[in-house]
This record gives C-alpha cells, sequence and structure tokens, in this order.
DNA sequence: AATCTTTATCGTAATATTGCAATATTAAAA
DNA sequence: TTTTAATATTGCAATATTACGATAAAGATT
C-alpha cells in the first residue's frame, strides 16, 4: 500500500488536506516565509538561505506552486514567486470554522 | 535521501509544518470533521463511517494526537477521542498573518 | 474464569517523499 | 555566437508514509 485513497473522501476534504500537506514540510514553509520577508519577490536567493540544494529547492517550490500557495511571474532568465494568499484564506476559513463550533460543544 | 533536514530549520518552522503535516491527509481531514459532526466525543465509530480498515484509523488518529489536534479520554474499554483547538489556533493566527503581510505588499 | 468489545501494536508490502548530482533549458550578457 | 546565469528536469538512493492482516492488551459482560 502506501497509496491515499483520495476518492473515497470529500473533494473539500482532499483540498484541505492538499494544502495542508504542501505546508507539511519545514522547508516549505521556510520559503514561504523568504518569500514573505523579501518584501519583493524577486527569487532565487531562496537557494542562497535554505541549506538545501538548488533543484531541491525547486522541487519544493513546485509542490507550493500546484498547491496553489504561491505563483511564479517570468522576468527575463529570472522567475519572480510570490505568495498567493487566496489557499491560505480557505485554511484559515476552515479552521475558524472548526474552532467556533468546537468551544461551542465545550467537549471533553 | 528522504529524511527531512528538520534541524536546519526554525523552531517554529517544525512546528506549523508538523501541524499542517498532520492535517496533510484527507482521511484525517475527515476523522477531524465527523469529530466536529458528533457533537458528543463518543468515538470508535470513526472506523464504521471511514472506508479504512481499524488499524489504520488506530495509527490516524495517533498521528492527530501527537500532532496536538485532538486528545482522548478512556472511559472504560472505550476511549473518547475529541479536537483540541490549541494547535488549530496557532495555524489559524499564523496564515492570518501571512495573509495581512501579504495583501501590505501587493505584490505581482 | 471465559468471552466479548474496543483500541493499540507489530510486521510487512506497496507507494510516496526527500534530497541531490548530473544534465537540460532558457534567456541575458559579452 | 559563445558564455554566463537562473531555473527545471531526470534519475536514483535513502527514508517515510499508508494500509491492513494478525495479534495483543485491557476493561466490560456473562
Amino acid at each position: 500500500m502506501g497509496a491515499t485513497k483520495t476518492d473515497h473522501f470529500t473533494d473539500q476534504q482532499n483540498q484541505i488536506a492538499s494544502i495542508a500537506k504542501a505546508l507539511g514540510h519545514p522547508a516549505r514553509v521556510a520559503i514561504i516565509e523568504h518569500l514573505l520577508k523579501v518584501k519583493a519577490c524577486i527569487c532565487g536567493d531562496i537557494v542562497n538561505e535554505l541549506p538545501l540544494a538548488q533543484p531541491t529547492v525547486s522541487q519544493h517550490l513546485k509542490e507550493l506552486k500546484n498547491a496553489g500557495l504561491i505563483k511564479g511571474n517570468i522576468e527575463g532568465n529570472a522567475i519572480c514567486y510570490c505568495i498567493d494568499e487566496k489557499r491560505f484564506e480557505v485554511l484559515k476559513n476552515y479552521f475558524s470554522k472548526i474552532i467556533t463550533t468546537v468551544t461551542k460543544q465545550n467537549c471533553c
């Protein structure tokens, strides 16, 4: 096994899981934080910032992009990556709902 | 390789990543939603709700518990699992900060 | 005590992820 | 056009995750 049974779950469950999964690695969290820190979105220096090789960073960027958490604009031979807040809002709203529901329940 | 280089990242980055990772599987999202739906936290029926075998569900519950997303109270021979909202709040606040910072930046 | 119920753990197979060296690609610069 | 710079892709090894059957553990029931 090892293959996730995605077809048994709802679209929303799969969506939430896939966004969360993309953030489920410290390198990808670090990339997000770096993009947030350098106000302009000039990238490529991410490789210098992180303790990871260029192909590894490129791979992580790809996953963040696939998850819709960042977007990349081609600018000459460089690529300008920056955060796309939409998916973060999806997660934030989802968690907000959970939190308010749980606090109302007053369970355990 | 395949081993995440956790020691190269900050504690916060590792914490965010590990909570997100725990939610990075649709089965675990489904478990959270089920715990939310059945107001009381009587559990064990999760196995009947999900298309997964009992050991698999037990494993997912363990990961959610390790991540601090749920807590389990022993009640006789059954166990009462329920959501612990604290970690959800950590993620929610973290995402809120990202969202407000990004919208101020007005990048790309 | 014997049995049932509920949950956890072990062992293992299938698959996915992580990381990087080597290489390819693409566009700017010389 | 050759070189340089930036990023992506390929291929592969190491490790992690997912799933489940078999079995164990622990309390309830008979």
